[in-house]
DNA sequence: TTGTACGCGTTATCAT
DNA sequence: ATGATAACGCGTACAA
């Protein structure tokens, strides 16, 4: 019975052959919302669809309903487990909600983001769901504001996770707050003289989790001074240069605060290396709680980032929000001490 | 001049504004093959479509080109590193090609592969790609069958990564020649008694390099003792309990070769967890050697996948293969012992 | 309940 | 080089 037909049978195949109209064997298919079919016409056309292989052509469904069923994301890279987590967790809830997922990279490169935005925009997806770090600076978002501003323009749902952008729905993470509860667990476990890698300057989480951190300790009677403030990237490289940094200038300190994860597993890695100790020299922690750190030794103190809701929040409201930016909420993030920052009792 | 339309301009109305016939624009934007469109025009269309804020309807370009410029991807499971890097991998690559990627997790059902070759055949995805493992369950994969039987049908192409599949081209990973080559290392080292944490037998990968090692062992005069085989799940969880169960047992042996770099790590946690050390006390190897692997201490040995030129022979493969299984073909996959396995001198 | 016919936005074939 | 116009596969208002 191995038909070689090069291209795909049509509904009006199928109509066709189950001796149909073709509005009928779309209505039998799909069920139409206002129109009902026969049980008989029913079986019939689904077995004919059946036997003929047919699948539907979601690009004509799409043409004569003017919608589809993708959504679209856009991470800037799959390798960090970050953002894994959260590609994953939409994935899932888009399968639950019977929606496609369309996932574009940028490769941390963030002047792709308007050109990612244009082409989903095209694929006409339902909405966006932008995830990552909002920069500092206008000039690399120039393109992607007027990328968003078309898509919404057609009626186009955008919403950013963990990053603030003005005019959509965002999940936005309370870092600040994180951060500051960061400090105050510090300092009651005894640290005093933070290093703090507080990534790029104008790379807004890394800033939002550097500035919570450094009031809050300055609050506490122990201001953080310049020269233990130390601005290398946002990647575990980032880490690695700014462990390295600090250990060459001799400074003096008892915690490396890292303002991401995989900075403080960078830290980690670039510590061991030169012979300082974790955590019996310095304490170390980081910011995301991703879940690989459960392999780490010793287990690494950070702030626990929900990743799996703010995926579940963030497609929610792609669906569902006011699509104007009031519809943003924030998540918490909460300290979690583990093993790399004992208790301290010397000064 | 905020415009507040609420549909999309469409290329009639870039033609239109540009006072030309809907053909011309088409070929000014979108560049025909055959035809070549005047300066001027060109010109005029393009500034149109500028203003006007046009973006071309993909679905639209599908139905009239038959052809889409996305590709299908499933994995099961984007938290494992192991996909991540893949899906990464294949991303790029995709970008690169000017190409799309729709991504479909299973969560770990493998039931609902075939669900997902459906749907995406559905969307007349160019290539679709399947990464994962295979398990010998015929009924597993029956459905799956028929829906790459149906897509392949229509002019689809398939390809699958790191697992064979009978009638599509495939990226092969030579796990039985690394996984001798990994037995073949650690006897160089001393090694005599592994406990081999082999994954479920249904499981073919995992089963491929259980088997590739413990032939070799045996050739080498160290066969390995049913006792000493252990199928728990090829997860983090299942090296934890395949790991608890040896400890259990008060088995004797002097390395835990998992099949995977996750079992290794959740065999690891446990180790350390029940006071076994590593690796003083046993050796340890996984399979894969996955990039998270670089932030666990000790080092972990183990077998290198290369994920990136997986990835990349795989988009290869779908868009300029066979098709037919015939462009099949095999990466290798080579020991790389760290310090989880350090020369053994005792018997 | 079923069928007819039009429209969705674009490319491609044919004239001009 | 440019312009009409017929597909592409499907949903749906309208008619029966």
């Amino acid at each position: 019975m191995a038909r070689t037909t090069r291209s795909a049978p049509t509904l009006s195949d199928v109509a066709r052959h189950a001796g149909v109209s073709l509005a009928t064997a779309s209505r039998a298919i799909n069920g139409s919302e206002t129109r009902t079919v026969g049980e008989e016409l029913r079986r019939r056309v689904i077995d004919s669809a059946q036997s003929l292989g047919y699948a539907p052509n979601a690009n004509a469904q799409a043409m004569a309903r003017g919608a589809t069923r993708t959504i679209g994301v856009v991470v800037h890279d799959l390798t960090d487990p970050y953002f894994a987590e959260i590609a994953d967790g939409i994935a899932t809830a888009a399968t639950e909600h019977k929606l496609f997922l369309t996932l574009a990279t940028t490769g941390n490169k963030i002047e792709a983001l308007g050109d990612m935005v244009t082409a989903l925009d095209s694929m006409r997806v339902r909405a966006i769901i932008l995830v990552g770090a909002r920069w500092k600076d206008p000039d690399l978002h120039r393109g992607l504001h007027t990328s968003i501003e078309q898509y919404v323009r057609r009626g186009g749902r955008v919403v950013a996770l963990g990053m603030d952008f003005p005019g959509v729905d965002c999940v936005h993470i309370d870092n600040e707050a994180g951060a500051s509860a960061l400090a105050e667990a510090l300092v009651g476990r005894g640290y005093r003289r933070p290093l703090l890698l507080a990534g790029p300057e104008r790379h807004s989480t890394a800033a939002a989790r550097a500035a919570g951190f450094a009031a809050r300790m300055a609050e506490l009677g122990h201001p953080i001074p310049p020269t233990h403030r130390i601005g290398s990237d946002f990647t575990r490289t980032g880490g690695t240069i700014g462990m390295r940094l600090a250990i060459e200038a001799g400074l003096d300190y008892d915690v490396v605060v890292a303002t991401s994860d995989v900075m403080a597993l960078g830290a980690l890695h670039e510590a061991s290396r030169s012979g300082v100790q974790i955590p019996t020299d310095v304490g170390l922690t980081g910011f995301g709680d991703v879940s690989t750190l459960i392999d780490v030794r010793p287990s690494l103190s950070t702030v626990h980032v929900p990743t799996r809701q703010l995926a579940r929040l963030g497609l929610d409201l792609a669906l569902h929000g006011p699509g104007d930016g009031n519809g943003s909420v924030t998540v918490e993030a909460i300290p979690v001490l583990r093993d790399s920052t004992p208790p301290r009792t010397g000064a």
